[in-house]
RNA sequence: GCCGAAGUGGCGGAAUGGCAGACGCGGCAGACUCAAAAUCUGCUGGGGGGUAACCCUCGUGCCGGUUCAAGUCCGGCCUUCGGCACCA
């Protein structure tokens, strides 16, 4: 710490030394990690950036604290895995490249070119010699081994499933490609049409996938997890089929209110339930077709809108209740869906919302089989659908909701009527695609031997770049006839390629196994590294992945755990979800809407050290929030001024201890911030400490004589915890102050409890609630005298009127309350 | 409707039940300068009082409650954002 530079002379210029410090990293191959170098291992991982084009201000604000994180840990002597990749296929490349006739491959990896030097921009400590590309065959071949695996076990089969389809386009459609029912392109409404498509049984693992116990994740998405895949208990019960001529006999519905089926009045089928053709009576068949077909024509998006009327039609044919022999008719209604539970509900209209207004508007009766507390037997204004004593129930009078549930299911198991059943509101995962620019799936169609898995010596089946991939109306590999026509593995003959490729969401559920050792030939993973590396310890992305890709990843890491592809039960240790960082008008930011702000301009004009800390000053990582660069002169600020302050340096000499002592509590004070700050990711307050601590050193170097050792002690530390939030500004201010490089190398300061203790103490004094005085007094106060003191208090006997005290409250070392 | 998150100065935001507004932006005043920029210093929630140091009072979406003490805990609302949407 001798080396002293005239700072009057030399202000700080971050674009030169950014570059600077950048290219030195490079060259020294500063962030290439040896995954197999001793160490303790730490895994910190962030979500990996779609090929979209440009690195948008999102993208800095999700990486950027990431690499705080990952940076801080490596000071903390952990050896640190800190990757990259790129999820590289997708509709949007697909949609681009028909726009601008490029082809997607090229549109992608040119992007990807232009993301790595972004990414090298923002100072990152990313291990680039690492990174996997999920469009690469040897990526995508693992997506197919994948499926193979998962085939033979019959966790990958095929079933009839809807899919959007334009009859004028003659063309399957994304979701996102219908926008109000119609086609995005052709404005044409959208139709239902049932297409043969491979699903992942995501259901067989519904039941582990609730459990968070052997993670630690924020207790909100768990919670939406667990919401997403919906458990619930009840009953899963027949009723008498009343239908002359039907071979059937009975209905099975499922219900969560078993306690209420005496007062079930109707029974209502999905309308594609396999029972509606057979019990529709003549009469009754010309609207219930009609009914059906109209059902068919909605999205299940317009299906299950709240917004519309609810509707329903009559089969003609009545069911009877087992529990007490009542008929009930049988209706059809779009509401119900044939998936979840056994596709029939019981209608309950006392207490059941939707079933309460449908009996209300056509007049039926509301028989109430489960009392409210107080209940005088008359009729129910409004459907009750808490929990209350079971009434007009035969045996059951008198229990309580949950009792009587119990007893229920008991009794219909024991009449042999039904049983106890859990079901599940999540589906299993349609991972079908007939898209382009996706994973083929490795399946060839045999006529005689039915779907073929591709053996794994044929792997990777090879997306085909010559493909035909602009919208025609028909799958485009389908097209392809030389990637089409294969001959069946099993008996020779030949047989057709699936087309279909996999939902890129199966990209994104394995490519942190990969990252380990992206070029490893043999297996998905090279087992010795996954062995050591995983899980991964530290995950942080997007709030809006807190669903979909999370639980698809959990679910898969369960998968490859089964096939012994890893070990352990869950993928991702810890989780940090940031919230999304919107656009200057509070909008979420978009090319449509104007309003994406460029980071490589502020990069530009700023710096990428004074950049990046703003976005993480900005506010609470997890909250996200609107996008404005107002305050971002404070951090530019901030940073200038910690650069003056570590290369001018204050007259040293021997300072009076009390300043020596001042000077080390800021200091340890600081690092007991900052790094408890860190930890929970808290930026904004880290940053708010050092930005102190500037403050303070300016304030002492003000005043005069400072304590030598005591400055050179507090600016050392000063700079390295800056180290992980502003990598070159630190690495620059360490090379001038001294230090050996890198900074980055160096070992993150630790405080002495000790030293944090001052001398002295303001004791807030209050009187009836209210702060009166502040008086200062020794560290060492002991109760009695704190009191005294209070209670002497000019201020506190003007308050106390003459009064004498009730009660005198004492909180050591902080304040003492007075009752009158 | 359900689930989740959040409501604090002009603005972004800080506060293990213990001094509300740390830190920063902006604003005002001053220093430096021929001047400006940059930099540095001080002040900056509202209202009232005092020549002044200061003092009083109101104040964290709304209404209640617990407590010596509530932005924080409890009950009931309102609003905004995100997710799911007739789940039987």
């Amino acid at each position: 710490m001798e080396q002293k530079t005239d700072a009057k002379t030399e202000r700080y210029n971050p674009q030169e030394t950014e570059q600077k410090w950048q290219a030195r990293w490079a060259a020294d191959g500063l962030h290439d990690v040896d995954l197999r170098a001793p160490g303790d291992k730490f895994y910190f991982l962030t979500m990996l950036p779609y090929t979209s084009g440009d690195l948008h201000v999102g993208h800095w604000y999700a990486m950027a604290p990431s690499d705080a994180g990952a940076r801080y840990q490596k000071m903390r002597g952990k050896h640190v895995f800190f990757p990259i990749g790129f999820d590289a296929f997708g509709l949007p490349a697909e949609n681009a490249a028909i726009k601008r006739g490029i082809h997607p491959r090229k549109w992608t990896y040119d992007n990807i070119d232009r993301m790595r030097s972004q990414l090298r921009s923002m100072g990152t400590m990313f291990d680039f010699s690492h990174e996997a590309i999920s469009a690469d065959p040897e990526f995508y071949r693992w997506n197919q081994w994948f499926f193979v695996k998962m085939f033979e076990r019959g966790l990958a089969y095929q079933r009839m499933a809807p899919a959007n389809w334009c009859p004028k386009d003659q063309t399957v459609l994304a979701n996102e490609q219908v926008v109000n029912g119609v086609c995005e392109r052709c404005g044409t409404p959208v139709i239902q049409r049932d297409l043969k498509q491979w699903f992942f049984r995501i259901t067989e693992y519904a039941e582990e996938l609730l459990d968070f116990s052997k993670v630690q994740w924020p207790d909100p998405i768990a919670t939406m997890q667990r919401n997403w895949i919906g458990r619930s208990e009840g009953l899963e019960a027949g009723f008498d089929l009343d239908v002359p001529g039907v071979d059937e006999e009975e209905i099975r519905v499922f219900t969560t209110r078993p306690d209420t089926i005496f007062g079930v009045t109707s029974m209502v089928l999905a309308p594609e339930h396999p029972l509606v053709p057979k019990i529709t009576t003549p009469e009754q068949k010309v609207k219930v077709e009609a009914y059906i077909d109209q059902a068919r024509r909605k999205t299940e998006i317009d299906r299950l809108s709240t917004e519309r009327e609810r509707t329903g039609v009559f089969t003609g044919a009545y069911c009877v209740n087992r529990f007490n022999g009542e008929r009930n008719p049988i209706w059809i209604a779009d509401y119900v869906l044939l998936w979840y539970g056994t596709g029939a509900v019981m209608g309950v209209p006392a207490h059941d919302t939707r079933d309460f207004d449908f009996a209300k508007k056509m007049g039926l009766p509301i028989p109430v089989v489960v009392a409210p507390p107080v209940w005088d037997g008359s009729p129910l204004e409004e459907p009750y659908t808490d929990p209350g004593t079971m009434v007009n129930s035969g045996r059951f009078d008198g229990l309580p909701s949950e009792e009587g549930k119990a007893a229920v299911i008991a009794f219909a198991e024991e009449q042999g009527w039904g049983q106890r059943r859990i079901t599940y509101r999540i589906r299993d995962w349609l991972i079908s695609r007939q898209r382009y620019w996706g994973t083929p799936i490795p399946i060839i169609h045999c006529p005689k031997d039915g779907p073929v898995a591709v053996p794994e010596a044929d792997l990777p089946v090879v997306l085909p770049d010559d493909a035909e991939f602009a919208p025609t109306g028909e799958s485009p590999l389908a097209k392809h006839e030389g990637f089409v026509n294969a001959k069946c593995p099993k008996c020779g003959d030949p047989g057709r390629r699936e087309t279909d490729t996999m939902d890129t969401f199966m990209d994104s559920n394995w490519y942190f196994v990969r990252y380990l050792s992206p070029d490893y030939h043999d297996a998905p993973v090279d087992p010795s590294l996954a062995e050591r590396w995983l899980p991964v310890d530290q995950y942080t992305g997007g709030a809006e992945h807190a669903v979909m890709h999370l639980l698809y990843a959990r679910f898969f890491w369960k998968v490859m755990r089964d096939l012994g592809v890893v070990k352990g039960d869950e993928p991702f240790t810890r989780l940090f979800n940031q919230g999304q960082l919107l656009g200057p008008d509070g909008q979420r930011m978009s090319k449509s809407r104007g309003n994406v702000v460029a980071p490589d301009d502020q990069v530009a004009k700023y710096g990428a050290d004074t950049f990046r800390c703003y976005l993480m000053f900005i506010g609470p990582w997890e909250e996200g929030g609107p996008f404005r660069l107002d305050g971002i002169s404070g951090v530019e600020r901030w940073l200038n001024r910690a650069w003056n302050i570590v290369l001018t340096e204050p007259p040293s000499g021997q300072a009076d201890e009390a300043g020596a002592k001042a000077l080390g509590r800021l200091t340890h004070q600081t690092v007991k911030r900052v790094t408890e700050d860190v930890e929970g990711f808290r930026w904004n307050t880290a940053i708010a400490g050092l930005m102190e601590m500037v403050n303070g050193l300016s304030r002492a170097r003000e005043s005069g004589l400072v304590d030598a050792a005591a400055w050179s002690d507090a600016v050392q530390k000063m700079i390295l915890m800056m180290a992980p939030l502003a990598p070159h500004i630190a690495e620059e201010l360490w090379f001038r102050a001294g230090g050996a490089y890198s900074v980055h190398q160096q070992q993150w300061p630790t405080w002495d409890e000790e030293l944090l203790r001052s001398d002295e103490i303001t004791l807030v004094v209050q009187v009836n609630g209210k702060v009166r005085d502040r008086i200062e007094a020794s560290a060492g106060i002991s109760e009695d005298a704190a009191k005294a003191l209070a209670l002497a208090s000019e201020a506190v006997l003007r308050h106390l009127d003459g009064k004498t005290p009730r009660k005198v409250i004492y909180v050591p070392g902080k304040l003492v309350s007075i009752v009158v």
